[in-house]
Parts: structure tokens; sequence; C-alpha cells
DNA sequence: TTGAAAACTGGCCGATCGGTCAGGAAGGAT
DNA sequence: ATCCTTCCTGACCGATCGGCCAGTTTTCAA
């Protein structure tokens, strides 16, 4: 029965589909009517509860952005060291979490800095980068960026494995490219 | 001078320029009206001179498609250990060579396989995938895949850094999470 | 029951896309 | 100079996109 307002429901209902379409055609080329059709209901209502495509691109990435946030807090004040193991651990966790919502980050990339509404996302995925590099040597942040690439592009195809093969591989691969422990 | 027909002059001018922009701005973001402004010519052109805008794509893929394709030739009979090692210092070249080129790519990523024009490029890249695993191990074909995704994602950005800074980094990256000696 | 607020919609708009076509301009061999 | 081929273009087409708005339906507290 829930006291959820209606407003809340529909909401809820448009970016549940706006996430499926988005991991399945990518975000280009999904259209405010494919999105309204399968949550259905009209186009016009999405624009009603959205401001523009790009704020139910924000809705979608929300939960993924605000838990990447909080990892980010708590890091705050580790070590390089203690830092780096963190940033292992929690970013594995969140890549298999939010498999399908990273898959959708795949589509934005070259456009990312265009979309304001996804920032501070974008930002904190920036500082990652730091973390995992464990050190101000150049090279190693580049291997971080080559490692946060390569698993980017692993969570696409959702289905295609389980999400303990993907925690698996995630790990192997950032230590492997990391050579930590 | 030039034995150059008219044809071939704009036919290379328009591919040309069709690479700055599919690199600027990825292959979707980009139209045929941006192509033909930035050659010189009208849009009714670029479509005499191709048959479409992915026939477009197909040209500017061409170089790089071709030294694959003979790359992969190349490789045929080795063991798989001579092949690993093949692979991972040819397609490091590879990937210098072309940065631009292959960063293309990634905006074609999740449409990929709907553009017969470059199939034979997709299906020597996964050949490619096969000699950087090295093995028959599940496990080492999907870090050979999140090797791929790594070196793709770290192309982007041509000239921020310097040919070799990036031939330097992708071997390293390769050999760390291949594990190769 | 009623009336205002919230939720929703069909229809329309301007812009842009890839692509087509009839016909003009350029070039070269004769 | 003639003529045919190659090269090129402006105008146009249908489709689709994100977004907007006037007006209708639904919800719910009073």
């Amino acid at each position: 029965m829930a006291a959820t307002p209606v407003r809340e429901r529909t909401r809820h209902e448009i970016v549940r589909q706006a996430m499926h379409l988005f991991q399945d055609r990518g975000y280009n080329a999904t259209s405010l009517q494919d999105i309204a059709s399968a949550a259905g209901c009209s186009k016009a209502t999405v624009l009603y509860h959205f401001n523009g495509k790009p704020a139910v691109l924000a809705a979608v990435l929300e939960p993924a952005a605000a838990d990447l946030a909080g990892l980010m807090d708590s890091a705050a004040g580790l070590s390089q060291a203690e830092a780096q193991e963190f940033a292992i651990q929690q970013f594995t966790d969140l890549a298999v979490r939010y498999r399908g919502v990273i898959d959708v980050l795949q589509d934005i990339l070259p456009v990312i800095d265009e979309v304001p509404e996804i920032a501070q996302l974008v930002a904190d995925g920036i500082r990652l980068t730091d973390l995992l590099a464990g050190s101000d040597d150049p090279l190693e942040r580049d291997l971080a960026k080559f490692a946060i690439n390569g698993l980017l592009g692993e969570c696409r195809h959702p289905g295609e494995r389980t999400d303990d093969e993907l925690r698996k591989l995630c790990d192997i691969a950032l230590r492997r490219i990391l050579r930590s422990a």
C-alpha cells in the first residue's frame, strides 16, 4: 500500500526502464519515446518528471554516483598504500554492483564533459584513479587509467558472466596491472 | 604533375577530414555535413564518393584494418607462446601507429556488429584477443579482452602523450596483465 | 461532494539527420 | 570546337530527435 506517492512510482519506473534501454542500445541510441513506451507512459510525462534527457541519465547513474561519492569520503585520510588496497577492493565491489550502470557510461565518454548533470560523478572517478595509482609516478597513474578503462569495457554484456566471475576477473586484473599484493 | 586523378584527391581529403572529426567528436556526433564542410565540398559530393556514412567510416579505418589483417596472417602457424609475444609487440606497434583511428572505434563499439563494412576488422580483432590470451583458459582470454579494452581507452586524447610514451605504457600494461616475460 | 493541485497526454514545433536526384561545371580525348 | 565522361552541387525528401504547451484526467484533502 505504500505511502508511496504516485509521483515516485512513475519516476522509478521511468528510471528503471531507461537503465535497461541505455544498457541495451546506449544512451544516444535511446530516445525519450523509447523510454516512455517501455515505462508505459507518454514522452511528455518523461519530460514532466525530468528536466530533459540528461536529467534522466543523471537519475539512472545517481545510486552509483552516490555510492562512489561515499566511497571517496571513506578513503580520505588513508595512506597511499592503504588507499590503493581500499580502492581495489571497493571499486571491484562497485563495478560488480553497478555493472549495468557502468556499461551506460561507455556510450557517454566522448561527450561526458558536456553533461553537467553528472559532473560530480566524473570528478569522483578521476579521484578514484589517483587512489588506484597508489603513487605520484605518472606511469602508475596512466596504468591506473588503463585499468579503469579495461574494467569499464569488461562490465559490458551483462549476463555473459556471473557476478562472482566478474568480481574475480576485476580483482585479478587490477592487482596484476597495479602490481599490488 | 601528379598522375593523381581528381577523384582520388577529393576522396583522400574527405577521408582525412573525416578521421579528424571522428577523433574529436566521435562517429555518431559527426554529420556528413560536418565532413563535407571540413573537406571543402558539399554533402552530396561525400555521398557521391562514398556509398553512405558507414562507407566513410570503413575508408577511415581501412589502413589500420589492412595492417591488422596482415599481422594476423603473419601470426598463422606460430605456437601459442610465440604468438602471444608476437601479438604484444605487433599490437603495441599498431596501437601507436593508428592511435587516432583506434580512438574512433570506441564510439562504434555498442553497435559495431551493425556495420557490415568493418566486419573483417572486427573478426581480426577477436582473433587478436585469442593470440594475446596465450592460452585456452577462459580467465586468460577475459584478461586479454580486459587488456584490449584498456588499450583502446588509453589511445584517446592524442597529443597528451608522445608516441614513445604511449608505446612504453602499452607494452608495460600488456605484459603486466598478461603476465608475459 | 467539491475544488484545487498534481499527474498526465496529444499534438505540435524547429532542428538535424542520412540520403536522393536532376542538372550544371569541369576535364580530356578527338 | 565538339562531345562524352567524370565530378560536383543545391534543393529537396522523409524520418526522427528533444522539447514545449494547452488542456484533460486523476488524486486527495477539506
